[in-house]
RNA sequence: GUGAGCGUAGCUCAGCAGGUUAGAGCACUGGUCUGUGGAUCCAGGGGUCGUGGGUUCAAAUCCCAUCGCUCACCCCA
């Protein structure tokens, strides 16, 4: 006997009645579209990617030094030929190369694209963390301008408030140009040095390849070391036109009247990101409380072989999303319930009422009762579905050929011929 | 990668000083009610008690192993 089969920990199910409240599809569905709406109204387009690339693409997007890669936290597949594929770890990388798959440099600039849709990291599952998990994206493009990086954490907050999220805070950091971060990594390396012997092997390494991912080592001693050093944030290490380009984005923000905090902290964990970097936090989610984040990446296109093309853009954690909206108790809009359940009371029935169902379908909502009952049992059923009316379809409707309509909440109850039931549910 | 907790019906759980055939509520199907309002009452389907081994006359219950799930650390979405 087989056991029955069951989906991979750290994915889940996205349905309406899903026990835990993130993976209600209404709550998805809610997300999504609103978000839609907020970025379609600011004249972003909707793209579709494949959630599968080239490795090559998903890992020169990702960097190597990052934890992605370094941690192998990319679902890597074979593909017909040898050729190596993997599951987009983060969309970004597939958006930039999609932009110049299609030459899009020739049109208008910037280019501003959006889309949401799975995402996949192999990491032990927590709450709010997944190996299949969902985001919003969006990415602004063919311009460099600190005006983009202002407007993407504007449209990024009015989408959580839009949700109905309040208790929100925008960190806000820069990592630099790669020379500062050059200069950055030298002096951490100067700070660590004297205590090469005695940081985690890991740690050593890093001295020589990216110092700065000592800084969130997670052995003990490294903890230990870093934190009873003095290290200055990245952020004292800016360069004249990275500096100038933070304070503008800052400035910016102060006058859309966006409040932001910042973090000094924040280091990226993919490499490609430059300059502007920021994640938005809520409050009563705990640990995982990154709602989202965004940054400026202008070198990643040349590293996909592509032109330079400089862009900012975030992702938008749908069940962190979720996660918060219950925590702040945000009422989902219920669905549309039917306007007509159809109830069969013999055998002959089923096929009668499914043909009148699929008639008045195009215009009206009609739930369908696929056993033939009792009038009682399907005016139950009628209720359970939040019906407003229903139609009994039995012998005596037969003979005569009308339906017997109920309007549930009345009581009411006609004799209708098909005309006059269409022309009921004709509509303003 | 490190650590903790939990696995009994579709769901929530009880049963566990070892003792016939493993239970409840919810949900589902039907009857009560022979063509009309979510009720009530009754009945039914649904479990190799996560899996394997051990102890015992006897294991859901005790022991060992294993698998799975969940949570936390780290990172982040």
């Amino acid at each position: 006997m087989t056991a029955m089969l069951k989906a991979v920990s750290g994915t889940n199910d996205i349905f309406a009645q899903a026990r835990e409240y993130p993976f209600r599809e209404p709550v998805f569905r809610y997300i999504t579209q609103t978000a839609e709406e907020v970025l379609r109204g600011a004249g972003a387009q909707m793209i579709h990617t494949p959630i599968f690339e080239y490795l090559e693409v998903l890992q020169k997007g990702v960097g190597l030094t990052s934890d992605i890669v370094v941690k192998k936290e990319m679902y890597v597949l074979e593909d017909r030929g040898g050729r190596v594929l993997g599951l987009r770890p983060e969309p970004t990388a597939s958006m930039v190369r999609a932009y110049n798959q299609h030459g899009m440099k020739v049109w208008p600039q910037p280019v501003r694209l959006f889309t949401w849709g799975p995402i996949f990291r192999g990491e032990r599952q927590q709450k709010g963390r997944y190996k299949q998990f969902h985001q919003v994206d969006y990415e602004a493009l063919g311009l460099s301008d600190p005006l983009l990086d202002a407007e993407a954490i504007a449209l990024m907050l009015r989408i959580y408030k839009t949700l109905g999220l309040k208790d929100l805070e925008v960190r806000l950091g820069s990592v630099g140009d790669p020379e500062d971060r050059d200069r950055f990594n030298q002096y951490l390396r100067g700070l660590f040095r004297p205590y090469a012997e005695v940081l985690s092997e890991e740690s050593r390494v890093r001295l020589e390849t990216n110092p700065m991912r000592i800084l969130d080592s997670k052995s003990e001693t490294d903890q230990q070391i870093v934190a009873g050093l003095p290290v200055r944030p990245m952020l004292e290490f800016l360069g004249d036109e990275s500096r100038a380009f933070h304070q503008k984005v800052c400035h910016y923000l102060t006058q859309l009247g966006v409040p932001y905090a910042i973090d000094a902290s924040i280091v990226r964990g993919l490499d490609y990101y430059v300059r502007t970097a920021w994640e938005v936090h809520h409050a009563k989610i705990g640990a995982k409380s990154a709602l989202g984040g965004g940054g400026r990446y202008d070198g990643l296109s040349e590293m996909l072989g592509g032109p330079r093309v400089p862009g900012v853009g975030f992702g938008i954690g749908i069940e962190r999303v979720a996660i918060a909206l219950e925590e702040e108790g945000v009422e989902i809009p219920a669905d549309p319930s039917p306007i007509l359940y159809l109830a069969p009371l013999d055998e002959a029935a089923k096929i009668e009422a499914l043909a009148l169902a699929e008639q008045l379908r195009p215009k009206i909502y009609v739930e369908l009762g696929y056993t033939p009952k009792s009038p009682r049992k399907a005016l139950e059923d009628a209720l359970k579905k939040g019906a407003r009316y229903v139609g009994f379809l039995g012998e005596g409707e037969r003979v005569k050929g009308i339906v017997t309509l109920k309007h549930l909440e009345s009581g009411e109850q006609k004799e209708l011929e098909p005309l006059q039931l269409h022309s009921l549910f004709e509509g303003p």
